[in-house]
DNA sequence: CATGGGATTGACT
DNA sequence: GTCAATCCCATGC
């Protein structure tokens, strides 16, 4: 009978566990490149991260504990999700032990499933442009400023699930961070090596 | 309470 | 290559 057929997609991996974000930023923004951001119907591998840490200038957590930093300095494994010059919002994962203000900013994804639904949220065609920049990747997947400090290990709306077959090896470039004015001399920009979906080579 | 500054993007010269 | 849009937040008066 119809009942019994497999469903259409198969079902999503175990999202990454909080132990997994709980280590220093920079192993962590290496490893999540190649890994599956899931949101609202629509998912992509991600190609591109930056790690920010409280012990240099460019990170919002430098200038200590405020109502903007205190996701940064929670525990691991959240989102912390904040506005862009007064536009977009920007994603990124709280990594290191409660009190540490570190987190991986996601620049860029490899679109996966939900290629319509994204297509139809950045009102644009060409899959290489769907996901390539930080602003770019929360349109498409419908990510807002209301998802800061939610889980991204399985309660919340957000996950981040581990590299799938084809990601297990992929080969990285460091680089430097992009956009900022401060510790720009930091290699601490990581994209896999060759991807189309960048947001610059 | 006023101000200045962005972890960006897309449109334009 | 240049530049404006637009709003949240931290800081200072």
């Amino acid at each position: 009978m119809s009942a019994d057929r497999a469903p259409a997609s198969p079902p999503a991996p175990t999202p990454l566990p909080a132990a997994f974000y709980d280590r220093p930023v920079l192993e962590v923004a290496r490893d999540l490149v190649g890994c599956v951001v899931s949101h609202a119907g629509a998912s992509g591998v991600i190609v591109e991260t930056e790690a920010y840490h409280d012990s240099e200038a460019a990170c919002h957590a430098f200038v200590g504990v405020t109502n903007r930093t205190r996701t940064l300095f929670g525990p691991p494994g959240r989102a912390y999700v904040y506005r862009s010059y007064g536009i977009h919002a920007l994603l990124n994962a709280v990594c290191e032990p409660e009190g540490v203000g570190a987190a991986v900013l996601i620049r860029a994804l490899e679109p996966l499933e939900g290629v319509a639904l994204m297509r139809a949220r950045r009102g644009l065609e060409r899959i290489e442009q769907l996901c390539s920049g930080p602003g770019k990747l929360t349109q498409a997947l419908g990510i807002e400023l209301a998802e800061n400090d939610t889980p991204l290990t399985g309660a919340g709306p957000v996950a981040i699930g581990p590299r799938p077959d084809g990601w297990r090896d992929v080969e990285l470039v460091a680089s430097r961070r992009i956009g900022i004015t401060k510790a720009v001399e930091l290699p601490w920009r990581f994209c896999a090596r060759g991807s189309a979906h960048v947001s610059r080579p």
